[in-house]
DNA sequence: AATACAGTTGAACAGTTGTTCAACTAAGGA
DNA sequence: TCCTTAGTTGAACAACTGTTCAACTGTATT
């Protein structure tokens, strides 16, 4: 006994914060669908593809130019984003136009590249 | 010819986008440590782990029990947040306490939670 | 000194992911 | 109608990733 039914393997050892913590936590399946939301943007393909629809609408076949890879590569990447609602396509004769879906993927984008710079300056400063 | 070098398997389409935007990208290597940086988040293990020491300092222990597995998947994962540096730890007797690097993590998680929760609305909205 | 416990670590395995390849659809031009 | 081009798709393969397991370190307790 000790354990409460768990796989994990050891007894609590802050009881009170636990349970402090325990009633407060977001549900399973919030987490999951963040932990996914960030996914789409853990690729670097897919991030360059982000950075590039960041300044402004683009085709397939830009894109692929801009990134140096295969139309079928980047298509499978932006397939991706767009089932996760990053970004949005509109057709128009041969050609399929891209963006970026809303401006929650711009702030987090901001947000992120701010926290690499800073983490660039730490490390690598020497002025 | 047509092609200037490249991996890609198409030719430049709209040529003046394609030359704006080339200037206005960032370098590889910021993007990615972005890349990495979501990669950090894009586990639902390591978000739950961000999402409990949001609530504050935690134990191994502690955290293991919250996500009900096993301390040593926990470490592994809490290793990786903090070569990432988004957590940080305090060795204290026995017990090492981990805690959140810094606020660009917590505004990261919050603009993300409200992408998630919005969603959520958009998709699957009864009232 | 011996034991117990918190935590870490590396190897191994299974599951996942990104790119390639080849075949395909759809739209425009000859 | 036939050909070309933009883009999509599914299967396959290699590379990567997360958890497990067993062995380990370091600190506290007896």
């Amino acid at each position: 006994m000790g354990k409460s039914e768990a796989t994990c393997d050891c007894d609590v050892i802050h009881c009170e914060t636990v349970e402090f913590v325990k009633q407060r936590v977001l549900d399973e399946k919030s987490l999951l669908l963040m932990a996914n939301f960030y996914k789409a943007l853990s690729d670097s393909t897919r991030i360059k593809i982000i950075n590039v629809l960041d300044e402004g609408e683009l085709c397939v076949c830009d894109i692929s130019v801009l990134l140096n890879m295969t139309k079928s590569a980047v298509s499978h990447q932006l397939k991706y984003l767009r089932e996760m609602n990053l970004i949005s396509s509109t057709k128009r004769g041969k050609e399929v136009f891209y963006r970026l879906a809303d401006n929650h993927v711009k702030e987090v984008f901001e947000i992120s590249k701010e926290h690499v710079f800073e983490e660039r300056n730490e490390e690598g400063c020497k002025d």
